[in-house]
RNA sequence: GGCGUCGUGGCCGAGCGGCUAGGCUGGGCUCUGCAAAAGCUCCUACUCCGGUUCGAAUCCGGACGAUGCCUCCA
């Protein structure tokens, strides 16, 4: 096994439960899959963090000199409610309300989910297929999964034949340590099982209704494909039978990634995921989120401001740091005072970041550079912890804080590597938007905040404190911090 | 009912057998014309009850409480 930059990285399985060793299955190249968005309504705040948390995997895999396919699909077609057996199809339901096509409430909210992810500066996935775009492959497993016996037809829909695939020692349940006898014996009776010969077994194929208008056609029929296939689909397609890691969320795991795990043992006998990671939860002044009980908030009103839960809009760029000062696996709770202690942290951050570039070298160190920036790779190879990554980032913000008052000394070498660390880690692998870089007037401001420094400097030369003092204030009312310090007078916005 | 996860200081959150992260908040000091910023420093917590151990927030058992899935959900 090839080492990437000398880093032994670490992976929690959600398969076997433990953090095992990561290794590729072909040295150097990573597969992964993650199970995107259904788009049939504005994306959830929740949705945005388990994304977030697979951009930072991705972004540290990518850091480590990896060549990775990201593949993250978008659920158009065939994700059911069940709340009757007449307009069950979220798209479908959801184009009435809106008076839509269903292909335009799908075109809305795909729209919408780019622009949100964009905001919180998302790196795009390599393929994001869509489960309209790839009926045909749905309908060649199914097929498949006919031939070989582990799937049946009853009334133009296809259902997956639970019983027979653990009749073969193929353990269904697997992933979330459940029995089949268990299953049967706990199912309530719900509508349409009549077709199943199990209430367990699930649908790879459902037969459309004439009220149905999503539909194509099929060698049962005109109807659409069942969700848990179209995953199987796309992965097997772009990432091959088997690949290295499958993400998602934590309520994806039963029943959809357990249906993942049979349809691709089915079809090629191969489990068909190295390593399952699963994300937590986000809840919200200590609930969870959901539109029914009002404990509700978009993306865009957690950022643009003007909701009952925050007193004030919060940047993209501090919203991802709240939520990566949580590990991944691990529920998050968001409230006004969490988001005003993590913007506040963040504001620290930045600050510390811009200092780096002022700071004096001298001919030797008295702070070890190399060990603690070892330590930032430490904590993302112990399964991406990025709370301890940032912890670190602080201490290194400290360092920064302490060469700028001059009570630590640093070689030129030892700033470079302090300097790429603080960076790297920031705004590559967390993916914090670097701002600074991007304002084209940023000059333009600086050159006159300098001319009112240098202004108020004359005017506390000649101890004229009034004029001083509110060159400060009026300033800081507008959002420019003046800070003076040993050297002169430096200022932050 | 079944399968899981979790309960950490004023708040958010790491840690997961000994040396007790980090951020925010609050107190003190240094610096400052006064501040702010920055630095140093203090406040030292692990739901409860048993057990294992020289030693437990960390392991085991039980209670209570939260929460996820089992039915659409990231």
């Amino acid at each position: 096994m090839q080492l990437y930059k000398n880093q032994t990285l670490k992976i929690y399985n959600s398969l076997s439960g433990e953090k095992e060793i990561f290794s590729p299955i072909t040295d150097g190249t990573i597969g992964m899959y993650v199970c995107g968005p259904t788009v049939y309504s504005n994306v959830h705040l929740g949705n945005v963090r388990t994304f977030m948390s697979f951009d930072v995997i991705y972004r540290y895999l990518l850091h480590l000199d990896y060549k990775v396919r990201y593949v993250r699909n978008i659920t158009d077609a065939g994700h059911l409610t069940d709340d009757g057996d007449i307009e069950n199809d979220r798209f479908v339901k959801q184009s009435r309300l809106e008076k839509l096509e269903p292909m335009e409430v799908v075109q809305k909210y795909t729209v919408d989910f780019h622009k949100v992810l964009d905001l919180f500066n998302f790196l795009p996935p390599n393929i994001e297929p869509t489960a309209t775009g790839h009926i045909l492959e749905q309908i060649e497993l199914t097929q498949k999964l006919i031939d070989e016996g582990f799937a049946y037809e009853s009334n133009g829909s296809v259902y997956f034949d639970v019983l027979e695939y653990n009749k073969r020692g193929l353990n269904y349940g697997e992933l979330n340590n459940r029995n089949v006898e268990e299953l049967l014996a706990n199912t309530r009776d719900l509508d349409g099982q009549n077709e199943k010969k199990n209430p367990q077994d699930f649908a790879l194929w459902k037969h459309a209704t004439p009220a149905h208008i999503m539909r194509w056609n099929s060698p049962w029929g005109e109807g659409f494909p069942g969700w848990h296939l179209e995953c199987t689909a796309m992965s097997t397609k772009y990432l091959g039978e088997q690949f290295d890691i499958h993400g998602g969320g934590m309520d994806l795991k039963f029943p959809h990634h357990e249906c993942e795990i049979a349809q691709g043992k089915a079809c090629n006998g191969v489990s068909p995921v190295r390593h399952w990671m699963h994300t937590n939860m986000l809840t919200m002044n200590g609930l969870r989120m959901s539109k029914s009980t009002g404990n509700y908030i978009l993306p865009m009103e957690l950022i643009e401001g003007g909701n009952n839960f925050f007193e004030k809009p919060f940047h993209p760029n501090v919203v991802r740091f709240c939520f990566l000062q949580a590990h991944y696996r691990s529920v998050l709770d968001i409230s006004n005072d969490a988001m005003v202690a993590s913007e506040k942290g963040f504001n620290r951050l930045m600050e510390g970041l811009q200092l780096l570039n002022d700071i004096q070298t001298s001919s030797s160190s008295t702070l070890d550079i190399s060990s603690w920036s070892q330590s930032c790779y430490d904590a993302m190879n112990d399964d991406f912890n990025t709370p301890i990554l940032i912890a670190l980032l602080f201490e290194g913000i400290r360092f920064v804080n302490l060469l700028n008052d001059k009570r630590e000394s640093i070689t030129s070498a030892d700033l470079e590597l302090l300097k790429t660390t603080l960076e790297e880690f920031t705004f590559e692998v967390l993916g914090i938007r670097n701002e600074k870089s991007s304002g084209n007037n940023s000059e333009k401001l600086e050159g006159v905040v300098e001319m009112l420094i240098e202004m108020r400097n004359e005017a506390r030369a000649n101890k004229n404190w009034a004029l001083s003092d509110e060159i400060r204030d009026k300033l800081l009312a507008l959002g420019i911090q003046l800070k003076d310090g040993k050297e002169g007078t430096s200022f932050s916005v």
